[in-house]
DNA sequence: TCTCATGTTTAGGT
DNA sequence: GACCTAAACATGAG
């Protein structure tokens, strides 16, 4: 569930419920920050940095992360005990199976908004810059380093290169200038569709090459690989996307 | 029933 | 220290 665009929404739906500014009536769940500071605080925003969630208050903010099995209900319940459940006096939330931190710092000495594909403050200019500064990288591997791409996973990931007609296993020193610059205009570019075909329901049938079986471009067979220093999935056309690697010798 | 997976950090080895 | 791997966390879909 949770890469950037997903925490868009989660953040779009607190703020249509108009709870910025309200009251924490009652603070619970199984993790082990201390609730009794949430209790009776007023929110004073609701932010997100790639797929970090964060529940601002005067003095500190709740940090959420789904990592990979997170969810969320807004007043509903599952049987399962939640991770954290906030109370206000019109809504509830529960969020369940995900990281849970209190933040002291002011959030913008630890987060860069320039770095986050959903953010007004993105700079693709940086992205760029970081992208030549690690010539001997795997495209793979880049997209999803979140200080680069704050909010990109591994379906942005496996569809923007499939956009670009760009292979995984290709280096980024040598990536002509040109397609380097289609990596981080299309990391963007497919990020907000990504947000628009969720909202949509339809984000599935939108997928062109993660989880697909069969290039639509040239009908031969989308490869899935384990590739990078994660060794995640990657899926992909040899036939429609490029393999760039640097001359050895 | 079994396998797989939209993520990240940390510990330990080489 | 750089680099790599495994483990840990925890759950629903197919």
């Amino acid at each position: 569930m949770p890469e950037g665009p997903s925490i868009i929404i989660l953040k779009e739906l607190l703020i249509d419920l108009n709870l910025t500014g309200k009251q924490v009536v009652a603070a619970s769940g199984t993790t082990t920050v201390d609730l009794d500071r949430i209790q009776g605080q007023k929110v004073s925003d609701f932010k997100s940095w790639g797929k970090n969630f964060f529940i601002c208050f005067e003095d500190f903010t709740i940090q959420i992360h789904l990592m990979l099995f997170g969810t969320y209900l807004i007043n509903e319940r599952k049987k399962q005990l939640p991770r954290l459940t906030i109370e206000f006096e019109a809504a509830e939330i529960n969020f369940y199976s995900c990281v849970v931190k209190i933040i002291e710092e002011d959030l913008s000495e630890l987060y860069d908004w320039s770095a986050d594909v959903m953010s007004d403050d993105w700079n693709a200019e940086t992205a760029l810059s970081k992208l030549q500064a690690l010539p001997n990288a795997l495209v793979c591997d880049v997209l999803l380093d979140q200080k680069i791409f704050s909010g990109v996973g591994n379906i942005i990931k496996n569809e923007v290169l499939y956009q670009i007609r760009v292979h995984p296993l290709s280096v980024v020193g040598a990536l002509p200038l040109k397609k380097l610059k289609e990596v981080v205009q299309e990391a963007r570019i497919y990020s907000f569709d990504f947000l628009r075909w969720k909202k949509d329901l339809m984000l599935k049938k939108k997928w062109l090459a993660y989880r697909k079986k069969i290039c639509l471009r040239c009908d031969l067979p989308i490869l899935k690989d384990n590739f990078g220093k994660n060794k995640r999935s990657a899926y992909y056309c040899v036939n429609c996307q490029i393999l760039y690697t640097l001359k050895d010798d």
